[in-house]
DNA sequence: CTATCATGCGAGCATCCATTCACATGAGGT
DNA sequence: ACCTCATGTGAATGGATGCTCGCATGATAG
């Protein structure tokens, strides 16, 4: 087999693991599962890392930047907010089109309870979510753009657990539903509330 | 040991599985750890259910009736559609404080690729329990209570979706933070939002 | 009273899993 | 050209886990 330098396969392993989480979920991330589909041995994973755990914290790592690096983008951008938190949204919904396995790993109670320091991270991700959509909506209603009663933090919350149910009832039913579509309606409803 | 009749067995080890939900987790969710907890042998489990799946069958029937058996007492009575989404949303929060291996469960990956059976139980769950959400909300909308603009299947998904994350944020924390007053700010905001 | 059968359990089995170890190999520095 | 060490692997180990089996026991029907 060809030999490639640790940054390379740790890189790898990471693309394995979400695709063994978009078919077979967390309980299936067993290291032969990587291994097998990074086509690669068992013992070869633990070259590059110590272990699941120091996986699990990588794979945290590449969804907070995925998730929050474009967020960040576009809420720095010098759109409007509406266009914004629009923009926000549906790159969200696509990244879960794309990566299946990222909510099935945030979802997961074995990352919750059995790796603490992950979930932490996580948690940490989500805040900083949280913060750079209620800045947005905080500008929106700086602009007069949406109503002004609204709370910001409050309403970035609403915004996120509408991704959430989206992801949970896709995921739950087996991708039986366009997800594309199901998130149009509820963008556009939400629109309405926001004005 | 006493001896008791499998009728009341059922009901001690779907007790006993939602206590190790709880504090352990569906990863954690063993034979072992159940006959633990409900006091008896891990044989004795065998002789009330034949395996695994069919425990999580029950734990999906108790979410179940527990979640749309109260909202669907709640919508049928005689109050105001305000209301009755008030007590809903509430009642739904005072369910996940005491019984947190229900989101757990319902958010567990492992459930909805290992467990086809109980996940389309789920899934026709929660469909009906969004189905009793948009009947409240048409209701409000008809009785000029609410915006008539309002689509109201997708702002009951917005509904589910706030106490989603909710739950969510509440698990991955580690239950870090008073869930019923973040509920409380969300549901202020929320009520703005449907006027 | 006692025979039967539902209820209960200790021990064992096959499988899976994370991790380790001894041993190969080849890319890159000298 | 050669050495060295990072990279790669098959095999083994110890521990869980789901489930079965043979045997015990006690509630209850007759």
């Amino acid at each position: 087999m060809e030999k490639k330098s640790t940054r390379v396969r740790k890189e790898e392993i990471v693309q394995a693991a979400l695709e063994v989480l978009r078919y077979k979920g967390v309980r299936s991330l067993t290291i032969a599962a990587i291994a097998e589909t990074a086509g690669m041995s068992e013992a070869n994973i633990y070259r590059h890392f110590s272990g699941k755990d120091e996986i699990f914290s990588a794979v945290a790592g590449f969804i907070g930047s995925e998730v929050m690096g474009k967020a960040a983008a576009i809420a720095g951008g010098s759109r409007k907010p509406l266009e914004k938190l629009e923009t926000i949204f549906f790159s969200h919904i696509a990244l879960i089109t794309e990566h299946p396995g990222v909510p099935r790993f945030v979802f997961s109670d074995d990352v919750h309870l059995g790796h603490r320091g992950v979930a932490e991270a996580l948690a940490r991700h989500i805040a900083a979510y949280v913060q750079t959509i209620t800045g947005v909506i905080a500008a929106g209603i700086a602009e007069g753009e949406f109503r002004p009663e609204l709370s910001p933090r409050e309403t970035a919350l609403t915004l996120l657990g509408m991704i959430q149910i989206t992801a949970l009832r896709w995921t739950i039913s087996n991708a039986s539903f366009e997800i594309r579509s199901e998130a149009e309606k509820l963008w556009g409803n939400f629109v309405l509330l926001l004005r």
